[in-house]
DNA sequence: CGATAATAAGATAACGATAATGTTTGTTTT
DNA sequence: AAAACAAACATTATCGTTATCTTATTATCG
């Protein structure tokens, strides 16, 4: 009795066939533009496809073409707006060159991240763009067996062998240090996630180089304030920055006064700014603060935040790009690893 | 020349059959734990496949079977945070019933819309969620004709005559705008898009009944103010709290003096903050302030913006649900209309 | 021990499209 | 007017699975 719920099943080929008494084949020509078919035979068929409602089944067209014109994006989640913002224009690419796109997300667990990839080799996809959350890259490696082109985002994996895209972190964070040091910040603390990403060792690794560039000691004790890695995912991000505000209230309140904040997140500043509102610190005149990522709000926030424009849909762009190049084959050889600098957005929290 | 990227092709049933020594047939049965095979060939086989790195093909699979095992996602466009945490948890609820999630997006607009539902049904998916940009409905007849089993999402199509999903936007309207009436304000202005969507005239609507119920007169005039529709379309959100900010810096230069304001997103409320401490009006003496979609930030507004919490998960949850048991012919007959009513986050922007 | 039932596997036919050849028919060429 | 050729369509094979129907083999039981 599991009746489908289609009342009627779709027209085939081979329907349509009968119905102008024709050939599944020609019909086929005609409705495709290929050689073959006289004008006026081509026209009756697509006349009568419309009629009909006649869409070709993707299942048998694919099986025949080996391909279903789809890539598969697996980021851990689209509530983060780096995230959201890469997938958008994955799938604005995509759909100019005639894919559609696959989501996969992997909720920042390796686990998840597995079973993601997984579906997305049992889903029969043309590629994959994909943001890894683990370090190791041994999840990946079913994908390099597979054949299946792949192109990671955001996080590298070199022993991969893959092309990578990315916004340059290391020139990120030296940009933003350099902006403080530059308005004359003396004492800077990095507030970051205390994650083993490769992104935030750049950062850590980045920041440090900028302060020794400029003649100031670097204590990770003194220079860093690390927010505690989360215990679960958790979807909003809001969180971020209540963890943010909880490692930067309690570095204050141990007396702690540094003359700049430079952050690895702008949730982070969310927090951050409200630590030192609490206890009357003025931004930019007691301490300047510099944001990453230039999200929507922070223009908005008081004073406004100056931060780092991450160039995310030029790193999605070229990710795609390349991956359609891949899958057409007009990709060269040898591996692609593209790191795109980012730009500062200066604003009131950093301008004396 | 347009050599396939991938190095040697995927090893079928047929060669593993051959490997072993068998028929397609028996191989395909053992994987997939049909009974018919002894459980040492069983084992023997499945070691095979495992060494081999065997792959069913979904596009055969599918083709045989009828289904591709993937939903399809039509949204506007997931920056914005309402859809991506609907998209999110509609990937959720998929996986966890073994499908995967196509993404289509419409960035708000007709004719992309109308591209995205032609590329759905083309994409033979099992089932599709949607949030539609246009009032009119004609777009969708196809997937009605199509037999896709359809759930609609956010903006209602009554004259489709499918399911739909939402959060309660006339509940919605009357909470924030009775938690404000509540708290003494006696001349509230709603600060929404101008826009065509079912959404924004359910919201005006119950705005307009709020105040009359509590005996105070409604004139579009004096009471709404609104703003107007973007030109084309921008991903980036925080161009709605630059709007918002015009049009509530315009309105209080006219010397219009309020004593509060509702929201029909969070972002106006961004821009509106702004606009009000530009001219030294203080939240939320002088003036209330209340928010619509708890986005992430409105946490750390100054003050904490007291805002709407909008069920999207919930919505999400029953729609993917509905849906799942619209394919799986599980689900009851009739159309179901679900609003889900909100809850208010009460803070500091509305308390005095 | 022989008849019957259960089990394991093979053979063949779908699924619905496209690709590679065939076969007409009609038109041009010399 | 016979040969050569092209256009328009048909025929058949193929993609890699799963489903159905057989057949061969082994186990069960009176």
């Amino acid at each position: 009795m599991v009746e489908t719920s289609r009342g009627r099943r779709q027209p085939t080929l081979q329907d349509l066939a009968k119905v102008v008494g024709l050939t599944a084949n020609t019909i086929s020509r005609a409705l495709n533009d290929r050689p073959g078919v006289s004008a006026t035979t081509r026209a009756l068929i697509k006349a009568e496809a419309e009629r009909l409602g006649y869409v070709p089944n993707v299942h048998a067209r694919s099986l025949v073409l080996g391909s279903r014109k789809t890539i598969g994006v697996i980021v851990s989640n689209i509530s983060n707006p780096f995230f959201s913002d890469l997938v958008s224009e994955v799938e604005l690419q995509a759909q100019h060159a005639g894919y559609t796109v696959l989501l996969l997300l992997s909720y920042e667990s390796a686990e998840r991240e597995r079973d993601a990839i997984d579906r997305a080799l049992r889903c029969g996809l043309d590629g994959l763009i994909a943001a890894p959350v683990q370090e190791r890259s041994t999840a990946w490696t079913p994908v390099i067996k597979s054949g299946i082109p792949l192109v990671l985002v955001s996080r590298e994996l070199p022993e991969l062998g893959v092309d990578f895209y990315s916004t340059d972190n290391d020139a990120g964070i030296r940009l933003t240090t350099d902006a403080v040091l530059a308005r004359g910040a003396k004492d800077v603390v990095l507030l970051d996630e205390d994650m083993p990403f490769s992104t935030i060792r750049l950062r850590t690794e980045g920041f440090r180089h900028s302060l020794e560039q400029h003649g100031l000691p670097f204590d990770p004790r003194y220079n860093l304030a690390l927010i505690p890695p989360a215990r679960s995912f958790r979807v909003s991000q809001s969180w971020h920055a209540d963890d943010a505000y909880r490692v930067a209230a309690d570095l204050l309140d141990r007396g702690r006064r540094p003359d700049a904040f430079v952050v690895g997140d702008d949730y982070y500043a969310l927090g951050l700014y409200r630590a030192l509102r609490e206890r009357n610190i003025r931004i930019p005149d007691d301490v300047m603060v510099m944001g990453w990522g230039n999200l929507p709000f922070t223009r908005f926030m008081e004073p406004p935040l100056s931060t780092l424009l991450l160039p995310f849909e030029e790193v999605a762009h070229r990710a795609t790009r390349r991956l359609l190049d891949h899958i057409q084959g007009t990709a060269d050889h040898g591996i692609v690893t593209e790191r795109i600098v980012p730009e500062l957005a200066i604003r009131g929290s950093t301008t004396r």
